[in-house]
DNA sequence: ACCCAGGGTCGTC
DNA sequence: GACGACCCTGGG
């Protein structure tokens, strides 16, 4: 049964800076202006109106439940934002340009599956693949005459050969995802219980010991998947404009990875994570 | 047509 | 610890 809900519309709430900051793969725009998704097994549609942000689809329960939790309405970014628009100038700008992003509420499996697919890969060529794998093995949901497809849950993807993977477009990342699948499934490695780990470092372990799951990886899982906000995820993009605005290297990639690290780490602090959304968003729309 | 880069990881030296 | 290889696709 379709649900309707709406708030308020708030400074820290724009959905393009939210579904375009590089978060998420699964959300599309209308030509309306609005986006809809899919997550959790539901689907949605959120659009921006003058004084009010309307959000309508198929929910699994209570919409209002489920768009607090997913987007994260009950953390106060104006706090947030305050304190790192005090770190620099830099900060202070990228915000400015930024300033709609917040940081979802994702399904731990999910953002794992669809950042081992990241590796090495464009966004666009990302998105087409979650969405054919969502097609091929995940469940149907109808909404206003068309089809949605939630994301298979690991039951449903371990039905894929590395075959059948490697026919969807993963590549090289067919054997990683099919492999992952598989510790996961067998519960080797449970995810519910690594949301339990207070320590972070730890937590971190435990993912890069899964196929396809490198440091970069295990990062935005940490930061995506289980809002580890002091995670500071390093990818060609946060080196470069870390390069640019502070190391100042001829060759960006040359740039040595700790020195990013731990000037991320000194200037962001428990914040990295968020000032890394900040800034990649600012880098990749405005280069 | 051709080349290159893309939210890296892995195996090898 | 530093390379190079790696599926595939869109853009120059």
């Amino acid at each position: 049964m379709e649900q309707f809900y709406e708030i308020k519309k708030i400074d820290s709430f724009k959905l393009k800076h939210i579904f375009e900051c590089g978060q998420c793969f699964r959300w599309n725009k209308e030509a309306d202006g609005s986006y809809t998704g899919v997550f959790k097994g539901n689907v949605l549609n959120v659009k921006e109106e003058k004084e009010k942000i309307k959000f309508q689809g198929i929910c699994n329960c209570n919409i209002k439940d489920i768009v607090e939790d997913y987007f994260d309405l009950n953390t106060n970014y104006e706090e947030i934002k305050t304190k790192l628009r005090s770190v620099d100038d830099f900060l202070k700008e990228s915000i400015k340009f930024g300033n709609g992003i917040r940081i979802l509420n994702q399904d731990l499996w999910e953002v794992l599956i669809s950042f081992i697919i990241s590796a090495n890969n464009n966004i666009p060529r990302i998105k087409g693949i979650i969405e054919k794998m969502s097609c091929r093995y995940g469940k149907k949901i109808e909404y206003l005459g068309k089809d949605y497809y939630t994301f298979p849950e690991v039951e449903e993807l371990s039905k894929a050969s590395i075959e059948d993977l490697r026919q969807l477009g993963l590549g090289f990342r067919d054997k990683r995802v099919y492999e992952t699948t598989k510790i996961i499934k067998n519960g080797e490695v449970n995810l519910n219980k690594i949301k339990q780990i207070k320590d972070t470092n730890k937590v971190r372990e435990i993912l890069e010991d899964l196929p396809g799951v490198g440091p970069k990886v295990a990062d935005c899982v940490l930061l995506f998947g289980l809002k580890r906000f002091e995670v500071f995820p390093i990818d060609v993009w946060v080196r470069r404009v870390m390069n640019d605005l502070y190391i100042k290297n001829k060759d960006e990639t040359k740039v040595n990875k700790k020195e990013i690290e731990e000037l991320a780490k000194m200037k962001y602090a428990d914040l990295a994570g968020i000032a890394q959304q900040y800034l990649f968003y600012w880098k990749r729309e405005t280069a």
